[in-house]
DNA sequence: ACTTATTTGTTCGTATGTATG
DNA sequence: ACATACATACGAACAAATAAG
């Protein structure tokens, strides 16, 4: 609460859709930065009042920024400004970590359970494998400034690296990783995108509640020889990233 | 219940997650046709009886099969088989209809509503227009095979076409509305994912239960020339749709 | 309108094997 | 060697929704 006062006093000038020009006036007041993240904003009733509007105007406007993710109502407490969320660029050269770090953020990768396992139908598939080869599987969870943005599976032939949790968890990144047993330049293939919500599990990893929705990501890495090498199913908390593609 | 009998019939071989061969089984049968979108899997027990496993252990592959949205359980009834997913690839020249007709569907688009209204903040930044100029808004439903896929936004320049509404109503579609007013090599220049759940209004637009996730996406196309002449903001059934990038 | 059987969902308990410290 | 924790798998029972008569 550093400011206060006249952030939202703003006139309202022409005639249409007057929910908007408050949904458009807050927003503007929250990039401004009058309100900062984590912040509580005035009351519903306190806003209606500044712009000589009902409450019920200004809770249109509201939803309106709830829906796109720039606040969120407590009942009973208040409204908050949320973190704006990362943007995760989908490219050819996707890497958690450079990604993370580009942003400014501190990168992190925590595995949690890892095994060697004959590869199920659908990953055997995408590695380009015979049914049952034997495949290396790791569980992590990864995050930005100690906050879970993702959780993932990645499973990559046994052949390539048996021991690759040890690496894993020396090198702390997939792509030192893959580096650590001579790949390099690998790229990404091509990546699926689909959406799910929370259920308890997840949600608790994620430090979510459950039913929020996430962003399910698989994703196909090749060699500079085009072969897959890299297979990867991840839920990324939708309430944090938002996935970009540049074309 | 065309068939029936041998379909699970699978002896299970190696000593590693009896679940997961169990899952695979499943999958197998369903991809190979033994069971038609929509019908109904034996029951639980029958499947647990057919493999000589305890009903948790089926129930721990069925859950696996509905997490990657292959069946789904209603209880009381029974566990049927989902259609598959259409993959929705998003390119640089990324349109629906064409999109959908090559899936071998038949898309539909329906405007629900449209407006000339002046632009809200972040889409005046996106069409890189001055604040509070004119836009035209269509709101429009799509659809292949008269499923509901996704539910849209569309904001153009209204200099561009200030009857845009009545042009999409006789071309159906957004890409002929923007031959019609002269842009036919258009192009995306970016899209960005979320995901979110479906509240009352949406789930009813879309044929869907509230709750379910969509997956949320905003676009912005230009014109040869770089200038941006389109931008979306749309919410697609995840139950539905996949979208895919190449590289 | 009511009953009964079927089917999925949930919660106990038990046993076993495998890591971890 | 031992204790602890964890995941897999089995078993039994019951709740809740559905379908059938």
């Amino acid at each position: 609460m550093a400011h206060s006062g006249e952030a939202l006093n703003t006139v309202s000038p022409a005639g249409v859709m007057l929910w908007r020009k408050i949904a458009d006036d807050i927003e503007h007041a929250i990039v401004r930065g009058d309100f900062a993240t984590g912040e509580k904003l005035p009351s519903e009733q306190d806003i209606a009042d500044r712009f000589g509007v009902n409450r019920h105007t200004v809770r249109r406007a509201l939803a309106e920024l709830t829906e796109r993710g720039l606040v969120r109502a407590e009942r009973g407490s208040g409204t908050y400004v949320e973190p704006a969320r990362i943007s995760y660029p989908i490219r050819a050269r996707t890497r958690f970590s450079e990604i993370i770090n580009a942003s400014g953020r501190m990168a992190g990768g925590r595995l949690l359970a890892s095994s060697k396992e004959p590869a199920p139908r659908d990953i055997a598939l995408r590695l380009d494998l015979p049914p049952n080869a034997m495949t290396i599987r790791l569980e992590i969870l990864r995050s930005a400034n100690r906050v879970p943005i993702s959780l993932g599976t990645t499973w990559l032939p046994a052949d390539l690296a048996p021991d690759a949790a040890k690496i894993y968890r020396a090198a702390r990144s997939v792509s030192r990783l893959l580096a650590h047993i001579g790949f390099r330049d690998y790229k990404r293939r091509d990546t699926r995108v689909s959406a799910a919500m929370a259920d308890a599990i997840h949600a608790a990893k994620l430090q979510l509640t459950p039913g929020r929705p996430l962003i399910v990501v698989d994703s196909v890495d090749i060699a500079s020889d085009g072969r897959p090498i890299l297979t990867s199913h991840a839920r990324f908390a939708a309430d944090r990233v938002e996935l970009v593609i540049e074309n």
